[in-house]
DNA sequence: GTCTATAACACGATAGAC
DNA sequence: GTCTATCGTGTTATAGAC
């Protein structure tokens, strides 16, 4: 298989034979049904009868259920960045830029809310390639990553140089605290995530300016150097593994 | 079923009638077959083969496989508690105090690191009781919170007091960021993991120092208003919740 | 109340014919 | 590329035996 990757197109080959559009036929249902029933009653057999294919063919196009939610990610974190950078243009204000960076993104997850268990179980495998963790998503999640470097390159605050390398990794973690509140959080409309974002993000902020007490300093260049340590920024990925059986083990 | 709670014997109850002894043995079987050969290669028929019964009765002690987890939680906690409080006899140093406790319990769970996904992919469902964040969990986080307490109150280091009644949560929330990066990691003997402790408490020790310090303090009011907000001591569990099906819901 | 035996269901996933 | 048939799984149901 020269240009897919997991059963995923290479993005630069948009070829758009037949079997182009039979999956992009099968990922629009699954998506839709998705949204619509659930990630679990959305079974597979739904999916194919529904896009009037059969399983073993929708099974060609895409190696597991799972990777039907890859599509479904990447969806999102593109209408995500869509949406904020669009808000962003203008904000200076780093409290500012950041609470618009995180809305957004609750804004665009939510029609998902009451499906995002399914969603997250999945994601929560670390064995799963749909894990934010693992090396199938790096992409994705450096570009995620890339994304809260121009919320960060954007603003006007001043920020310690020793944090201002860290801070765009770093406040990807916080967002992906976000989602965990977020996932688990049952109040109407996920307005206590809504509260953490409005109350948690000018809090951030104000930590990232006491990095510069003489106290704290020292104390912030062993947080980085932990971090820098224990999050290398590229993990060794041999290209072997990129292309290697993304299924689930055993 | 007037002493029994999801299949669980009420914990007052510890009468060794024949189903009792039936409901152990099927346990141990469980999770001997969990530790040698995986949680999903360990399929029900298998356990209840190897326990010498028959598939139904396997579900008439356990509600369904993921309860068959609890178990397991409770027996890790139940070890990990004695093994660290055993250790902690005499020190009264804080940061070693809470070295101990959390390399005693990265010790306890070492023997599962191979299979730590599958039990993960459950517990990290938030629909799922097993959750440690669920309602049905509340007792197990009680009281491992209360663990983390003791590891607090036994030592001798100056702890501020805005800090101090919300130390033992945020230790514990602490403990499952630990293993969430154990889960992950694959670095032989997991010892990253054993890094990020060695290294990290150290740290978390000094940044509990550093709250003494007139800018940080109103930052950590701050915190620690946000935290009793959006994490209530004791989220209003009706006493129906504990009761209802804990089955995964659909 | 405890337990067996067996069949059946729907699911994710696969094999192999066309 | 696409299909039908089939596998193994968690789980449930039935119908009873001690």
């Amino acid at each position: 298989m020269p240009a897919t990757l997991g059963g995923v197109p290479a993005p630069s080959a948009p070829r758009s034979t037949r079997g182009e559009q039979t999956r992009s036929h099968i990922l629009a249902t699954a998506l839709r049904l998705f949204r619509d029933e659930g990630y679990d009653a959305a079974t597979m057999r739904a999916v194919a009868a529904e896009a009037g294919v059969s399983v073993g063919n929708a099974y060609y196009y895409f190696e597991s259920k799972d990777h039907l939610i890859q599509a479904y990610y990447e969806e999102i974190g593109k209408a995500h960045r869509e949406l904020a950078l669009a808000r962003l243009t203008g904000v200076r204000d780093l409290a500012e830029r950041l609470r618009v960076a995180l809305d957004s993104h609750l804004e665009v997850i939510e029609p998902y809310h009451a499906f995002a268990g399914s969603f997250f179980r999945v994601a929560a495998d670390p064995r799963s390639p749909l894990s934010p963790f693992s090396a199938e998503s790096a992409p994705a999640r450096e570009e995620a990553i890339r994304f809260f470097a121009t919320v960060v390159d954007g603003s006007s605050t001043r920020i310690p140089a020793a944090l201002r390398a860290e801070l765009p990794r770093l406040l990807w973690l916080l967002h992906m605290g976000v989602v965990l509140y977020w996932v688990h959080d049952r109040s109407p409309g996920a307005r206590r995530t809504a509260e953490l974002v409005e109350r948690g993000v000018p809090l951030v902020v104000k930590l990232i300016g006491l990095a510069r007490l003489p106290g704290v300093r020292g104390a912030l260049d062993d947080a980085i150097a932990l971090i820098r340590s224990l999050m290398p920024p590229e993990p060794p990925i041999a290209p072997e593994a990129v292309r290697a059986p993304s299924r689930l083990l055993r």
